[in-house]
DNA sequence: GTGAAAGCGCTAACAT
DNA sequence: ATGTTAGCGCTTTCAC
């Protein structure tokens, strides 16, 4: 029904070969020739069949990017951040989203998708390095995040405990000294993933305020980091009694919640208690007030991770050692931390 | 390098064709043969070649999802919605992003991805019934959204005008008749296309109402709806020195941002002003104060869609006439919109 | 600079 | 219930 090269090949005069050569652009086909198949080319209408040409050269053209949820502000945003880059380079993403379910990244992992994909953009939230060696990947695969740290594959990740230290300074900075915490992971161990990093962070920056650690100011939560989840720790926060004058949240959806549930006890922020977030997603600028939050560089990592993904694609030989890209981090000031 | 169907079949002593059966779970396998065969499998580590079965098949068991942007809360729990769907089904989504650009939805139309995909749910924003009459897809086609009215694809989208009343409703019946827009399109005639189906039901409720329609209540933005293009339309509003007692929004986002412009001009929400959004996405629940939000039906319309498409793409034969599908609509009433 | 031919791994049609 | 064969449309290899 559709045309195939060997119809254009027939209409042009020409081989299959040099109407093969005409679409993938091969330089030394004379002007003539060339001209003469793209006419026959737009006469019929003709498309290459990928699947044809997957099937033959191996590889698909598309990318898997695996993510837990697009409806998280932040991976919303990275999605965009990556497919606008893809674009820019004539590659396709196909995006998957694991839902926090360890199934669904070894899924991801090891499932047939693989085989649609020439590589991996992947942001796991549950596997470890464990599982990872244990699925052992051969093909290009670049790890987002901090759930997994692994010598064997690129890494594209942000600075973590240096972005919670520079927020809580800048809440010490501003006044403040007795700082809660919102979104800590009773589950994970102190360093480990990005709630364990970002907490350690918090730790770090108590040491070096001379701040006395309170369990009571911890709001611990779940791998999911939504509004309801900020909401739900800092109630528990509040109900502890703890004193509490500064909120450093560990995304911007965390503050959101904890925001509304200050709200919610008469608590005024940011008179009675300063709010800070991080990623600064779209939804911090108009928070009520606006969100301070720390932006640990989302764009750059969304570039960085597709370029060196892109790069393994197409230079599947080239044995270059495993790059760790730290994004660069600033925090960007608004109305929930003002100084006292 | 990986293993083929030949690979598998030579190691258990059957045919490529039984090999194909048992991998197609084809029913009429003698159990035995069958445990042969998966063993096989098992051994070699065998999965299926999908650009194979594409060639051979035309099909490729991945249907697209194009939608303007993720980072758009709406979207983002579309995309999510949808993926879940599909996935129950096993079908796989290509999920792309057509940024309000019409060049981008043509190429989402007519590029090359549709060689990827058995079919397509689009959400247009900027072509028009013409344009997809010209562009006379024969792949299966599901509209989404109040862009492009075709009788020839199915279409799901949901009660926009119906919704929009009831939005003013609501406001009427707590005690509010200076009641702002936020959301139209000049670009746009009234009654097209979202934006215009949403801005008719707006004038519908004035009517209804017997409420004097005034110009300076309206507030205009383009066809991105994100929370900044609300402060800025519902800060020409107040600017125009309107009196306003209630915002309807176009959608959530608008709705943040128009209570955040109010906040700044130190208007009260709902005291001196009330405000109701559309979609019901996650955010309306923690706004300050939490908003009122007309849910019209996102989930239903994911579902629906999905089926829909799954339908025609695996009986193209069939010719059943297109369907219109219209989601049910609630109000979800939280603290924007008290009673006076 | 271009052509001829092989074959990627699978499914469909037909045979038994 | 299983085997045989052809061929989907392309890229690759090797000629010339």
């Amino acid at each position: 029904m559709s045309a195939t090269m060997a119809d254009v090949a027939k209409l042009a005069g020409v081989s299959v070969k040099t109407v093969s050569n005409v679409v993938n652009e091969y330089p030394y086909v004379r002007q003539t020739t060339r001209d003469r198949v793209l006419a026959a080319v737009a006469e019929l209408g003709y498309e290459v069949n990928l699947s044809a040409r997957s099937l033959r050269s191996g590889r698909t053209g598309m990318i898997g990017l695996a993510v837990p949820e697009l409806r998280l502000a932040y991976f919303g945003e990275l999605a965009d951040d990556v497919l606008r880059v893809a674009r820019e380079h004539g590659v396709t993403v196909l995006i998957e989203s694991t839902g926090y379910s360890r199934a669904e990244e070894l899924e991801v992992l090891r499932g047939f998708r693989r085989r649609m994909t020439d590589g991996l953009l992947f942001s796991p939230v549950v596997l470890d390095a464990e599982d990872l060696a244990a699925a052992a990947p051969t093909y290009p695969l670049v790890l987002l995040g901090e759930q997994i740290f692994s010598p064997a594959y690129d890494h594209v990740t942000m600075r973590n405990e240096e972005a919670v230290r520079a927020a809580v300074r800048f809440l010490v900075e501003r006044g403040r000294r007795r700082v809660a915490v919102i979104g800590a992971r009773r589950d994970v161990a102190v360093g480990v993933g990005t709630a364990g990093l970002r907490y350690a962070g918090y730790l770090q920056a108590l040491a070096e305020h001379g701040i006395a650690f309170d369990a009571a100011r911890v709001g611990w939560t779940t791998a999911s980091w939504h509004a309801a989840d900020g909401a739900a720790a800092m109630a528990a926060v509040l109900d502890s009694g703890a004193q509490v004058d500064a909120v450093v949240a560990l995304n911007d959806s965390l503050a959101i919640g904890a925001m509304a549930e200050l709200r919610v006890r008469g608590l005024a922020v940011p008179g009675d208690v300063a709010v800070i977030g991080f990623d600064d997603t779209d939804e911090a600028q108009f928070t009520d007030p606006p969100l301070t939050s720390v932006d640990a560089g989302r764009r750059e990592i969304a570039r960085v991770a597709f370029e060196l993904l892109h790069a393994r694609v197409r230079a599947p030989q080239d044995d270059r050692a495993p790059t760790l890209h730290l994004a660069g981090l600033s925090v960007v000031e608004r109305g929930s931390t003002p100084r006292l």
